[in-house]
DNA sequence: TTGCGTGCAAAGGTTTTGCATGGCA
DNA sequence: TGCCATGCAAAACCTTTGCACGCAA
């Protein structure tokens, strides 16, 4: 069984405000561990990814895989809404990410966990693609 | 510039007709080294990665990941079935991967486009979520 | 024959895990 | 004091690379 987080470290405090700090900007596991180590106050590799997992799980952070990348991404989510109830629309190019609160795609969701029998989980899933800054219409 | 020469060896036709036989589903490296081990005609994987990246690069080839997945997946593109894309479903429990070919789904691919403008890339965008068999709604 | 292709193993990188210790409540 | 959190190192993976040999043209 899964088990919430209960206590309060330096650690867990200094890794959720790093991410928050960064406004938008996402980083890898890796920069996250160097960060610290600049600080002079370095963390674990292993206690960094532990509490990344529990904060894209509580849906404070994002966690995105770019091709070409090295690494998982991981970005915090600074709305103070809560993003547990709609969709990311993440640019491939600009790494832009958007919130989308619409009802077709609530409907959607309603549709494949009815037709499909899968219950999507709006927390990790994340569309990518290419905003319209970045699509090709505008060149 | 592009090497010209490009010989023609058991390997290299043999990765390409196993993927394109799979008409659009997407696999792993390691998926495609267990398959030519089972038909007892095994392939080094480094042999498996080195065609990939040519075949990615020639563009018969897509490449992407997924988040959670281990490694990145190939998939074939046909000449003619461009359009054919499809979305994804992963399992978050089991590991399941789903391929769910949905007229409602292309309806909303075009709905985020015009009304959001934003270009979803199907190769790159995953549905996290549980399955059927992990859902709650059966226990 | 020429030189790319192949397979093996090692290397490089990311993420996970085991275990003893540290620290919050 | 009871447990969870932490950190180190090793392990587990995926992918790339070096090298000697094989093989297509």
């Amino acid at each position: 069984m899964e088990r919430a987080t209960s206590y309060k470290t330096r650690q867990s405090e200094a890794i959720l405000s790093y991410i928050a700090s960064l406004d938008g900007l996402h980083v890898t596991a890796s920069q996250i561990a160097e960060a610290f180590k600049e600080k002079g106050t370095p963390i674990g590799v292993a206690t960094i990814y532990r509490h990344l997992d529990k904060l894209v799980e509580s849906g404070k952070v994002k966690k995105y895989v770019i091709d070409g990348a090295s690494g998982a991404c991981y970005q915090y989510i600074s709305e103070n809404t809560d993003c547990s109830e709609h969709f990311h629309l993440k640019c491939a190019d600009c790494g832009k990410l958007v919130h989308l609160q619409c009802g077709y795609l609530d409907d959607m969701q309603q549709h494949i966990l009815k037709q499909h029998e899968f219950d999507i989980n709006t927390t990790k899933t994340v569309f990518y693609g290419k905003c319209k800054n970045c699509s090709d219409i505008n060149r």
